[in-house]
DNA sequence: ACGACGCGCCAC
DNA sequence: AAACGTGGCGCGTCGT
């Protein structure tokens, strides 16, 4: 393969002149932590088939600076990584540049939104070249790591550390815009053939609005989360010494901490997947006497051991998941800028990382507390209510759930009645909850019985009357599950995404189908949201929410605005939005009130 | 020292 | 007939 990597910048003006579009950018930088103290973009690469330019981002600044003035499309392999970390270093703006970008990644994962492990393609740049570009391609990362090594530095350290000019380093990162762009090449007529050319042009725009929320951020209290993080460091060294007097030194070890239940006469029945004795919350909080709120249920004497367990993981976990990564992560404006991926499940689902703020414990308020509203904001919220619920009454067209939806009462008071009659208990409504929950997530009689604790043979007959009542959902269902089984073994949604099915789980289409979807809705409402003029109020998408902040006069004004926009009408079925303005910080909308502390 | 993996736990 | 879905990420353990 031809590869033509230039460092000097003789040329390279009258060549991105004149070469084709899109061209393919890159940068090489200090790290992963765009917003940290230090972040530094190194390197900006360009490049197409077979040359690439590779600048230093100080020497060649303004160059590179007039080099995205040119008004040509552009091409990068997980392109927010990069466009934010040019906008970071100021050579370019993410306005300047949208709406004439293209992401590798993302075609890829249209095309198939499997991970290596689970076996797919994956979506690194290496693998996707291997596969559609040259098998013998190779980005020389492997070189690098060799490089990095011999000097001594982690990974995370090389980066940095690297000479500017170290051969094997330019070579790594001349080799990414080609193979990007060769890349590219591949993938474009691959996506108009099976029919996602819109969804690739909703995907890249999507892409980039999020782009902008991310390097808003959200603001820390970090006064808050400084003397937080201390009281939770504080409550896991204290839980942990309890630990240590029954014998565990460490509490992530469940070998150690199952031996010593054992030790103290417990009985441990549940084993894991590999043998071991499985030691989990399930498994503890019974044995500590406590119920899943961490209520003392007044059942046995509690287990010291197992109490001081749960309680010295907990503490570890939030101090250092949440209110050391806020604390780590947070600019110099003390904000947050969490990574967005737009684009990341089988089943396109979004995901939130450094720091995971999709997955806060939601029990209790003092994790979120750490986040607050800028100065005369507060903190909004809107959230699709029984998204998937409604998503699966929709493309089944189900009768009855239709009519339960639109006459407006409980669904699952609904569904209490037609299976168990007008006189249904609570137990039994929660059992009637739990079997449509597991046909969204294809659960069956097993796990729902070992769940709600009832009888194996009541929950059959559950199911059983749920499918004579709901005949549209079963219908869809396996509609699903055949059309897989005769045809190619995906599922195809809605706006034309192909999802893959695996042999053995072919069962879960229709829950790949309603996830899907309903993360599909909540995208459109991104971009609609934005198309309204509201994008500057939104701060993070949750699924089936999106949280924002607004001025605290124009608040509830503007979290109606929001909610009229989210909600639609899905083939018959309302998709509504519950707004609500919850107040300085996010604890506020999890029952946290200033007066009461 | 580093990576893979098992396990666990946080969310929707 | 039956089959619980999607993530992020830290710790401990074990192999290289």
């Amino acid at each position: 393969m031809r590869a033509d990597i230039r460092t000097a910048t003789e040329g390279f003006t009258e060549w991105l002149g004149q070469t084709t579009n899109p061209v393919a950018v890159d940068t090489e930088t200090t790290g992963l932590d765009i917003y940290s103290p230090g972040f530094d973009v190194r390197l900006v690469q360009f490049g197409d088939r077979d040359v690439a330019y590779v600048l230093d981002a100080k020497r060649d600044r303004a160059l590179i600076q007039e080099a995205f003035t040119f008004g040509r499309s552009w091409v990068l392999h997980n392109a927010p990584f990069d466009l934010l970390a040019l906008d970071r270093a100021g050579l370019a703006d993410l306005e300047q540049l949208e709406g004439h970008v293209f992401d590798t990644r993302i075609m890829a994962h249209l095309l198939d939104p499997r991970t290596e492990a689970e076996g797919g393609t994956g979506h690194s740049l290496k693998r996707l070249a291997q596969v559609w570009v040259d098998d013998t391609a190779s980005d020389g990362q492997t070189e690098l790591n060799e490089v990095f090594r011999k000097n001594g530095w982690k990974q995370a350290e090389g980066w940095a550390k690297i000479d500017i000019d170290h051969p094997t380093y330019l070579h790594y990162a001349g080799m990414d815009v080609i193979l990007t762009r060769r890349l590219f090449d591949e993938l474009k007529p691959t996506v108009l053939g099976i029919g996602a050319g819109h969804l690739l042009q909703f995907e890249l725009h999507l892409m980039q609005l999020l782009c902008r929320m991310q390097r808003k951020g959200m603001k820390v209290d970090v006064d808050y989360t400084r003397s937080l993080h201390s009281r939770l460091q504080v409550e896991a060294t204290e839980y942990e010494a309890m630990a240590e007097h029954f014998g565990v030194e460490k509490i992530g070890s469940g070998k150690q901490v199952a031996e010593a239940l054992l030790a103290m006469g417990e009985e441990l029945t549940e084993q894991t997947p590999s043998g071991a004795w499985k030691v989990d919350r399930a498994v503890l909080l019974p044995m500590a006497d406590l119920d899943n709120g961490w209520n003392r249920l007044g059942l046995r004497e509690p287990n010291p051991l197992a109490d001081a367990v749960l309680r010295a993981k907990r503490a570890e976990k939030w101090s250092v998941a949440y209110t050391g990564a806020f604390l780590d992560l947070k600019d110099e404006n003390d904000r947050l800028h969490p990574w967005v991926n737009s684009l990341q499940a089988r089943t396109a689902r979004m995901s939130v990382s450094r720091p995971p703020l999709q997955q806060l414990p939601s029990s209790d308020y003092m994790i979120r507390r750490s986040f607050i509203a800028d100065e005369g904001q507060v903190m909004i919220a809107a959230d699709y209510s029984q998204i998937e619920m409604r998503v699966l009454a929709a493309l089944s067209q189900d009768e009855a759930m239709t009519e339960a939806i639109l006459s407006g009462v409980d669904l699952h008071d609904y569904t209490a009645e037609k299976l168990f009659g007008p006189d249904f208990t609570k137990a039994q409504r929660k059992l009637a909850k739990g079997v449509g929950f597991g046909k969204v997530y294809g659960g069956g009689a097993e796990t729902l019985s070992r769940q709600t604790g009832t009888g194996i043979g009541d929950v059959r007959r559950a199911i059983q009357a749920y499918d004579e009542t709901f005949r549209g959902i079963k219908r869809y269902s396996q509609g699903l599950q055949e059309s897989a089984q005769w045809g190619k073994r995906e599922v195809v949604t809605r706006v034309g995404r192909h999802l893959p099915l695996d042999r053995d789980r072919v069962y879960a289409a229709t829950n790949y189908v309603v996830q899907s979807t309903a993360r599909d809705v909540l995208a459109q409402a991104v971009v609609d949201l934005y198309d309204k003029g509201l994008g500057d109020y939104l701060l993070l998408p949750i699924h089936d929410e999106i949280l924002g902040q607004a001025p605290e006069a124009e608040a509830e004004e503007i979290v109606h605005e929001i909610k009229k926009v989210m909600e639609r009408d899905f083939d018959g079925i309302p998709l509504l939005s519950d707004a609500e303005v919850y107040g300085r910080t996010w604890a506020h909308g999890y029952g946290y009130s200033e007066e009461g502390q």
